[in-house]
DNA sequence: CATGAATGAGGTTTCATTCAT
DNA sequence: GATGAATGAAACCTCATTCAT
């Protein structure tokens, strides 16, 4: 785990550690909520002592505050890699689509980090100026997709790029951070892979209708 | 059930009495989360004591239950009211998205508790068979609804009624559950009415073109 | 279960609501001391209700000192029926100690109450002095019998009745009371008749060459 | 096992602090048995904080497994210290009477904190295999006794060491066990200095009287 | 950089008991 | 005579946090 030791060796291990601490943090806040998250569970997930959660976060908020962050951070770096610009329209919308959707199944900290800022009224979001900058690239990006799509005849015009995103997040989030209740509603495991597969289709399906002429 | 009031009737405190504290736990629940709830806050709330709580619910788990079991059972009741029966398919697929988005919008608890619930992988849904009968109905009566589409040359055949309403879920649930991050990251107050009514619109327009013909 | 309904019967039925009560406070004081001894329990174990407990019993200390005077009572009682005049002296004798320890094998909530009661010091039976009475004439009884088999040769002078009462008692008791901890310190379990045979056999024979010539 | 002590060394707080609050939790639940211990007296007792308990201890039931522990293993110490083979076996055993006797009076703590585990049939001590090896040493003493006593032709043969171990024990635990029960019924403070002395001298008689030819 | 010991405040739950009819 | 509803007080226990090295 450490690398060799040689020169500044130490520095990497302090940061390893607040990483570690970091990465559990992520995952107790999302598991178990803000109240439900527990220092000493964090602890010992990341194989250090509740002390050094509080050496390196100062208390429960500062580390929550870091954790969600965190995963906004990685869902920025996420989003900085997608482009649109080299397809058919309708097919790089599908493309982004199934990225959102990717993100949020391979991602499951972010619902759960998210749905517990939502519960708290996005108390530290609204608080964290750096954040802003979110979506915008991706709405941006969109904008100028349902342009090119217009002027290529396959897209409708009349279609709020901020709008079509919501709506794609909607379809896949929902979907997933619903999935046990849903799954005992319905009676099936929403997470099986015929039935998410049947969903990613009909929820594509459902945004290409709604953009298409 | 009760027994007749007459006199200074003071019979039917019990049932108020666990009605208040039922109802103040709803509202605990969803805004706090379990973990985060607090028995002296629902005490409070419900002008009663925390003693009382016990008395009736046995513990916070059995509280939470309860109060899991009221707001789906109000769904369930607003439910059974819905007749999509006696309109033109499309409209009434319409009122439809209206009914299910307005009962969110009117019933923020059960958002929360809804939320809280998946966060614990809908530990007493899955255990609480009085529940399956849940969705069901509404389901049949999409299904009824596409099949008269349909007959009508409304609507195109191949949509799968069960996704149709966990789409129309979606789009109304998450913009509403996340709209503090979703407000905090797109500088709008989403509960404004004027975004409100637009989603409203574009939402129940991405539904119309998903099963119109 | 109830008398014949004529006449008075439902006196009756309040006497034997009582006496439930008091038969399940014995057992349950017996099993889990005053502290560990919950009104719920005996409530449910006599098919009455708590409430019912206080209505006769007053409080818990009430239904404590009810239960211990019942079985010192239920002592007294047998105790009475113990005669040692028509028999040989040192059979009479054996006979006593065979009474005793019957006695204490076939009450184990006597043995429960009365470690309670020293628990807490007497506090009870220093207060009641009905049963002042109880003890003393067995150990008359005893007194006689020294004396007799004095006059017979069969036993030693110099023996006090009180010690000896209270080394038969020992003997029986201690073994009884401390079977739990005894059969895991000694990897037996004290109860199987064998060891209780055992064991008996070998207290008879310790009385018996105290007390013999 | 300690840290060396220099300056102002408050280096051994932590295991005096928990040594007191062991100390006064056996005194505790000696006195008031399990359900009837008080966190709170104990932490004041221990000078400490109901807090430091459970950070020791865990819980109640922690704290009173050690508490069990703590009085066997003195017992066990004490016992370790006791040598029957240089006297005349008559002697030795009498002087073994007084030694089991003695630690009885002297440790009061001891004959509560086993009541109290044998009114929960020694829920604890069973699973506690390391208090196996507590009597055995004793009753191999008493055995290679009766042995040395059979040979110098003071004691008889047939008897069980075990027994004779049980029943040494009986005449001292019950007499101070019960010792207020048996006060108020037999008139007398047993624990005036010429009752007691009256009591050991007629027990030691009596298991004189048992082993000798 | 790291750690063991300590703790105030408050959380959930239980218990014996009483109120009001 | 009997009962359902209600409760104050305190019990056990947990949590986030700080002290002292």
């Amino acid at each position: 785990m450490k690398p060799p030791a040689f020169g500044k060796t130490r520095v990497r291990d302090a940061e390893a550690t607040r990483a570690r601490i970091l990465k559990a943090a992520v995952r107790e806040f999302a598991r178990h909520g803000y109240a439900g998250a527990r220092g000493e569970r964090i602890a010992k997930t990341a194989r250090s002592s509740e002390r050094m959660v509080y050496y390196y976060f100062a208390n429960k908020e500062g580390l929550f505050r870091a954790a969600l962050e965190t995963v906004y951070a990685s869902l920025r770096d996420a989003e900085r890699t997608v482009h649109l610009d080299d397809e058919d329209p309708l097919a790089a919308l599908e493309s982004f689509c199934r990225f959102v959707w990717d993100y949020y199944l391979q991602h499951p900290e972010f619902i759960g980090l998210v749905n517990t800022e939502n519960l708290q009224q996005a108390r530290h979001l609204r608080r964290s100026p750096r954040l802003g900058e979110l979506v915008s690239p991706v709405v941006g990006l969109l904008a100028e997709l349902l342009e090119r799509g217009q002027r290529a005849g396959a897209m409708r015009p009349g279609v709020d790029p901020a709008q079509l995103y919501v709506s794609i997040a909607s379809l896949g989030y929902f979907y997933l951070s619903n999935q046990h209740t849903l799954s005992a509603v319905l009676g099936r495991d929403l997470l099986a892979p015929e039935h998410l597969q049947a969903h990613w289709r009909s929820a594509a399906d459902m945004i290409r209708r709604y953009v298409a002429v």
